[in-house]
DNA sequence: TTGAAAGCGCTAACAC
DNA sequence: GTGTTAGCGCTTTCAA
């Protein structure tokens, strides 16, 4: 059996209000009685437990994390921000993977695991707004990413549309002139990417260029073999694009792949924009251009919204917050060439 | 205040006991009363607290899982096959970052977290032997990755020597002679890196290969710059190899960037093999050929290891295992070249 | 400044 | 088959 605040107390021969005092370094102790306490309980390697602290308190200190997988760079590397700016405000971080799957963010959504964890941040990639309406009053959630809802809930992304934009100008800033979008997701019409398919058709629009469906690859997921599948059909299709601009770096990584496959330069014969700004782009043999989101911004501004709704109280005492945190154009050798 | 088994009870009309009954499952009991008891759970939208069972059972059902960092992929990977093997076992696991320092995995080492989690999976990198033997009688412990401890703690790693033998014969079959080894850590004699050091050794030195220390790279760390950095030395210094060995992908993925904007051809000029299998490495311009370290079977192995402690109850009842998964030589072009 | 006692929500004995 | 009760270890009134 493990050692308690009682076992401290009889020791010391003090009452357990007395150790509790001590152990949460409350004010109003002697010096002697704290001395003595602190003594016995080194002697005794007391712990307390944090699980009948959490009972008594009504909360954990415990928030959850729920990501499509860790298996995405991106992901990781956000996850890894979350982790640490929680843990300077002492809370701990669950990380759950929701694979992307509507049952699986559903679950979460609606309340898995509450009364062990005392908020949730939620990245969703196929939750729909009426499951979102249909959630009980649980604990505190926050969205993560460029799905839009209209539900009244805290909502941190970056400016997908403008963002994409930005990526597409770049593009065409160049010279470019065929622009092909790759990981519009197969048949969906509310898909997470339509933000940035925006971005880039209001661009190529605009500018006057080619903005045809031909030029708009679909793709099942979001990784590097759907990116190498895209760019290969795309290619057979006698498209022939002069740049490609990617849902995200995996992608324009599979594209890369692919293009180098078929024995085209990148980017002289096709230049790639990615979107992630993750740590693998800057190392593939022509380096990643790509759009970097404030991962560290993104991160504080949803631990610091979760925190927000954890001490405001009930849910609807705060408005919704919609925090859109920086992003900026990262051009390297998969647009501009070696240098 | 949120709805708990009492209320429950109150408006079934049955006793807490029953409806505890009912929400576990538990056999004998009426199908009438657990319908009626089901329905003013749903009714209610009762979940139970699960910090109250846990306080109650003195089992929390969560694990630690404290990994470097989530931003080496390798890592993602095994804490995504980590996660998902426990939660088929109804753990949940929570994932801590050391950052691969001693400070960091002392602290996981000696029981940060008790009582909230029940073991801990740790990999540490610098962790001592003595920190080790000076750990209390906390929760089980099991260890992971190539540091080796004589501490009685099971300890799940595959064989690193073999498996850098596997390497570098691979290299020495394919013709190449002068084979450098990427990732001995500057400085330190029991380093990490050392199994796969002596695997190099052993079988450079076997074939009558080159086997002097200008050979050897050291780095600070395990990360693309390290290894980017390293190549750059290795070949500044007049060295010339004609393959690497890397510690691991990362490195190896860093020293082809190097090798690439030195106007190096990755194989025809220098081979290049990696160790972990990460997923990025499938998609380097010359896909990387590496060892592949079953990553599902670390995973089951070491939930697998905690679990029986947890079950088996005291440290010393079962004797300390060493279990050794799986690994495999995955050959791709930047040893093979392409097809 | 310190002590005594209640109770957070649940499960495990034990009674009925 | 179901109800009653005690208590997991802690914090928090309320007294002293």
């Amino acid at each position: 059996m493990a050692i308690s605040l009682k076992d401290v107390a009889e020791h010391a021969g003090v009452s357990v209000k007395t150790v509790s005092n001590v152990v949460n370094g409350y004010r109003h102790v002697t010096p002697a009685t704290r001395q003595r306490v602190q003594q016995v309980i080194d002697e005794l390697g007391y712990r307390p437990n944090l699980t009948a602290r959490h009972l008594r308190k009504g909360r954990t200190g415990i928030i959850a994390l729920a990501l499509p997988e860790l298996g995405n760079p991106y992901f990781a590397e956000l996850a890894d921000a979350v982790i640490n700016y929680a843990a300077g405000l002492d809370l701990i971080v669950l990380l759950d993977h929701t694979y992307g799957r509507r049952d699986q963010e559903v679950l979460f959504a609606q309340g898995f695991r509450a009364r062990l964890i005392d908020g949730l941040i939620l990245s969703p990639i196929e939750l729909e707004n009426e499951d979102l309406l249909a959630r009980g009053h649980d604990a505190p959630l926050v969205l993560l990413g460029e799905r839009e809802y209209e539900a009244p809930y805290d909502h941190i992304a970056i400016d997908n549309v403008a963002a994409a934009r930005t990526a597409t100008r770049h593009l065409l800033d160049l010279g470019r002139r065929r622009i092909a979008f790759i990981g519009a997701r197969h048949g969906r019409s509310r898909q997470p990417a339509h933000l940035r398919l925006r971005g880039w058709r209001e661009t190529v629009t605009a500018a006057g260029a080619a903005a045809d469906d031909a030029l708009v690859a679909g793709t099942d997921g979001y990784t590097r073999r759907d990116g190498a599948q895209a760019m290969a059909r795309l290619l057979d299709s006698g498209t022939a694009p002069d740049a490609v601009f990617c849902y995200n770096d995996l992608i324009a990584i599979g594209a890369m792949r692919t293009l180098t496959e078929r024995g085209l330069r990148v980017p002289e014969d096709v230049a790639v924009v990615g979107f992630d700004d993750i740590e693998e782009g800057r190392y593939c043999t022509a380096a990643l251009t790509t759009i970097a989101p404030h991962k560290q911004a993104i991160a504080r501004a949803a631990v610091d919204a979760l925190l927000a709704r954890l001490e405001g109280g009930a849910e609807g005492a705060v408005e919704s917050r919609r925090v859109r945190p920086g992003f900026a154009l990262v051009p390297r050798e998969s647009t501009l060439g070696r240098p």
